[in-house]
RNA sequence: UGGCCUAUGGUGUAAUUGGUAACACAGCUGAUUUUGGUUCAGUCGUUCAAGGUUCGAGUCCUUGUAGGCCAACCA
């Protein structure tokens, strides 16, 4: 139904196009084709709605692909990392396919080409070839091996497949157009020696083919129908439908590449190579650091599948380039987290509540209701006892009319508890605030109905009381760089930008409920923020992670005075 | 001294394909609220520039401007 009443976005135009031209809606089928060479991030993630929601959409399989074609990067670590990352965000592909599976068809087409005199063998070295290039105002030269014969290159290339030769010593060269004002078609190189195991074909290959004779060759092997990929790749396009001429027949359907701009999110990085700097920096703990614009570092902060999902529908898909604010990300895991997070109490920079009129060593269990946003999700019973902890930032010994929290002769309702007034504080001997009394109002029990419970006051705080509190490490992050477009800086380094208060480790004061939580359980702790169970929580030691601030108009407030 | 892509509020994306510039976020007001949360109501503000075609242009044409991509045996 809400699918209906979206607009299309432009490759859903084209796809649309074709359906009403020589399209079928059964040959719809669509592509997610990461390379094994590291973890998935939030960018990819935008790739990965595209495609598997176009799938969705069109009712078309989508293909998981393995664009394994460099065996010096590549891992099966990464295979394993990819394929649980895309399950996670809630996707179903329809068959696991490797590049590296066509090797032989590759080489079988490679040949073709050489036959027809369209691919020859090239003995120059990497420099050589490079200077004979051109530049993209220059036209390139021919190489001397050019016009090598077609036995000569038939010979050389399976050669090179069967390891006669060290690395580097040949390639074969497709035989296009030196002087092209693309650069890509100035006779691109289709194949190179690596003398090295790949972590599926192991040392069955010791040439491997180049990017761009693999994936329009995949694409088309697969039958994939819309091959989508970034901006970047738009020159490559060209390239693409000639590989494709070389070997397509007519009774097969012949794929489309379609280039769209990469998501790129405000204060953040997503090269896998700066990525790597930070973890090699020790600037964060890991891939998974909670910090990082990874999937796994977003899935172990506690963003949920549905809000990244929700994320990359609300930011669409276009052809400009674009810097997402990272707000909008934080909106959609609230605005999901609200919905299923349980409500508790948990106090991160505790102050001591005595309140004087409660007898001592008195204890009640108070009801509190597990989500006021969700009726059936229940309620559950909270100790209450004569010392509390409540926020610092709760008290003041004197504040004006905005402040809407505890102070001096002031009253504020102690959530699903009383209604406490402060009387008095005592301070240490540098004026920091220790403790503050109180008295409370005995008849003004949350749900008790009385007249007096349901006085308004104008504040209401979190509490716990001290007595029963569980303590838990509890982690606060902020955004891991100061400025919105960190690598976005010709005369700085990226790393110049990062934010060094991005982790703050404080020893939060919790209901008990929470003793027995469950690494990835998320809650909201009641006026702070939604946290979810770290998985470095132990049974001796819980760990929570702060996944998002609750909306803060009060902190707004402060600042702007 | 090249080729190609792009240009819509602070941000991202739309616009029945030439017919009232809209949606979300952010911001600001207010109401509700035992979370300064949520919810609700309202508000702010936009077609890069100049020409042209047309009854009518964000959309088509021309010129300009700005930004991006292209010279890995990476993907």
């Amino acid at each position: 139904m809400a699918e209906e009443a979206r607009s299309l976005n432009f490759i859903e135009h084209i796809i649309e196009e074709d359906l009403s031209k020589d399209y079928s809606r059964e040959q719809l089928r669509f592509r997610f084709p990461p390379e094994p060479n590291g973890y998935l991030h939030i960018g990819h993630a935008s790739s990965i709605c595209l495609n598997f929601g176009l799938g969705l959409r069109y009712n078309a399989p989508v293909n998981l692909r393995f664009d394994d074609t460099n065996p010096a990067k590549e891992e099966k670590e990464y295979v394993e990392a990819i394929k649980k990352d895309v399950t996670w965000l809630g996707f179903e592909w329809d068959t696991e396919c490797y590049a590296s599976d066509y090797f032989q068809q590759l080489y079988d087409w490679a040949v073709k080409l050489i036959k027809e005199g369209k691919a020859y063998v090239d003995s120059q070295s990497s420099e050589e070839i490079a200077s004979q290039k051109g530049t993209p105002t220059d036209p390139g030269k021919d190489s001397p091996y050019r016009n090598r014969s077609v036995e000569e290159n038939l010979k050389l290339f399976e050669g090179m497949k069967n390891g006669e030769y060290p690395d580097g010593a040949h390639v074969l060269r497709a035989k296009i157009d030196m002087a092209s004002s693309n650069m890509l078609m100035r006779d691109p190189v289709m194949y190179r020696i690596l003398h090295k195991a790949h972590h599926r074909t192991n040392t069955d290959w010791c040439i491997y083919p180049m990017y761009d004779w693999t994936h329009g060759e995949s694409d088309y092997i697969e039958q994939v129908s819309h091959s989508l990929c970034t901006l970047e790749f738009l020159p490559h396009r060209e390239l693409y439908d000639w590989f494709l001429d070389q070997v397509v027949s007519s009774d097969k359907l012949r794929p489309k590449q379609r280039e769209f701009a990469r998501r790129n999110l405000s204060h953040t990085v997503v090269s896998k190579r700066k990525l790597l700097q930070l973890v090699e920096k020790g600037i964060v703990t890991g891939w998974d650091d909670p910090r990082m614009p990874t999937i796994s570092g977003l899935r172990r902060r506690g963003f949920t599948p549905e809000s990244i999902r929700n994320f990359a529908d609300t930011i669409g898909i276009a052809k400009r380039e674009n810097v997402v604010d990272v707000s909008l990300l934080d909106f959609h895991v609230r605005e999901h987290l609200n919905k299923i997070a349980p409500r508790v109490m948990g106090v991160l920079n505790p102050l001591k509540l005595v309140i004087t009129n409660y007898e001592e060593g008195k204890e009640e269990w108070l009801e509190a209701e597990n989500n006021p946003e969700d009726p059936s999700a229940g309620s559950r019973e909270i100790p209450f006892s004569r010392e509390l902890y409540i926020e610092q930032e709760d008290f003041r010994e004197e504040a004006n009319r905005k402040f809407f929290r505890l102070k001096l002769g002031g009253e504020v309702r102690l959530k699903n508890g009383y209604i406490i007034k402060a009387e008095s504080c005592t301070k240490d001997d540098e004026g920091n605030i220790m403790e503050v009394q109180c008295t409370y109002d005995p008849k003004s029990k949350s749900g008790s109905g009385t007249e007096e419970s349901l006085r308004k006051v104008k504040g209401t705080l979190h509490w716990v009381s001290i007595p029963h509190a569980i303590t838990a490490e509890v982690r606060l992050y902020d955004r891991l760089f100061s400025d919105p477009t960190p690598d976005g800086h010709r005369d700085k380094d990226f790393l110049d930008f990062v934010n060094p208060d991005s982790l703050e480790k404080v020893t939060g004061y919790l209901e008990p409920s929470l003793k027995d939580s469950k690494i990835g359980d998320q809650v909201q702790f009641q006026r702070m923020g939604y946290f979810n169970v770290d998985k470095d929580s132990t049974t001796e030691k819980l760990v929570f992670n702060r996944t998002v601030t609750l909306r803060d108009t009060w902190a707004k407030l402060e600042q702007k005075s």
